[in-house]
DNA sequence: ATCCCGAGGG
DNA sequence: CCCTCTGGAT
C-alpha cells in the first residue's frame, strides 16, 4: 500500500470512529493546560489529573504561581515524574509569562519555547489545542504509532515525524490527528506489546503487514 | 524490567 | 549526539 493511501485510510477511519478526540488532561483555561502539559512529561494523564485540582486551587493564575517558592510548588507535584525539575520550570514559566507576555499564554511556537519547561512538543500542543493552529505535537506515542502505521518512513527524530505528518495530513485534520495517534498508542498500539489482535486498523498498518502477513 | 502526551544541559 | 531528572503503575 502506498503511503498516501495509508494517510487516506487513517483519516477515513478515525474521522468516522473518533471525530471528537481530545486531550484527557483536565483544565479550564490556557494557563491550566500549559501547566498540565508541562507536568505530563513521562507521566500518565490520569496521574496529572489527580494532582492538578489542588494545584490549580492554590495557583489559579500565572501571578500566584510566579510569586510562589519552588519548594511549595514541589509539595503539590511530588508524586509526578521529575518533580524537582518541573517545580522549577513551573515557577520560571509563570514568571516569564507575567514579565514578558502580560500573563497571557502566547500563540507563536517561537514565543512558547522561550518559557522554561516548554519544548517543541508542549508548544505544539498549546498552539493546536488553544489556538486551533495546524501544529503537530510529536510525543512518544505519535512518534511510535506514525512509524508503525507507515505514515512516516525513515523518520528518526520527532521533528522529522512532525514535518512529514504536517506535510501529508489534510490541514484541517492535523490538530485532531495528534489525539487520534496518542489515543491509539495509549490503548491499542502499546510500546512493548501492541494489541494487534484487537486493533481495528491493521488493514492499512505497515507494522502489521510486516509482522503478521505471510509473504512468500 | 519497562513504560508513561519531555526538557535542559553537556 | 548523549545524559540526567525521577515517581508510580503494570
Amino acid at each position: 500500500m502506498l503511503k498516501q493511501e495509508r494517510y487516506q485510510e487513517f483519516v477515513n477511519y478515525f474521522s468516522t470512529h473518533n471525530p471528537d478526540a481530545q486531550t484527557e488532561l483536565n483544565y479550564s483555561n490556557p494557563y491550566e493546560l500549559l501547566v498540565a502539559v508541562i507536568l505530563s512529561a513521562q507521566c500518565t494523564d490520569k496521574r496529572i489529573n489527580q494532582i492538578t485540582p489542588a494545584l490549580f486551587e492554590r495557583y489559579p493564575d500565572p501571578e500566584t504561581l510566579a510569586a510562589s517558592s519552588v519548594d511549595e510548588v514541589f509539595s503539590y507535584i511530588r508524586s509526578v515524574s521529575y518533580p524537582n525539575n518541573k517545580a522549577k520550570h513551573l515557577v520560571g514559566m509563570a514568571q516569564k509569562l507575567c514579565d514578558e507576555f502580560k500573563g497571557i499564554v502566547p500563540e507563536k511556537i517561537e514565543d512558547l519555547v522561550k518559557l522554561p519547561g516548554v519544548g517543541r512538543k508542549t508548544a505544539n500542543v498549546i498552539s493546536s489545542v488553544v489556538y486551533n493552529n495546524p501544529a503537530m505535537a510529536v510525543d512518544t506515542h505519535v512518534f511510535r504509532v506514525s512509524n508503525r502505521l507507515g505514515l512516516t518512513s525513515r523518520a528518526t527524530t520527532p521533528l522529522a515525524v512532525e514535518k512529514q505528518l504536517v506535510k501529508f495530513l489534510p490541514k484541517e485534520t492535523i490538530a485532531i490527528a495528534h489525539h487520534w495517534l496518542i489515543l491509539h498508542g495509549r490503548y491499542i498500539c502499546l510500546a512493548r506489546k501492541p494489541k494487534c489482535e484487537i486493533c481495528p486498523i491493521t488493514y492499512f498498518c505497515k507494522y502489521f503487514e510486516k509482522t503478521h502477513k505471510v509473504v512468500g
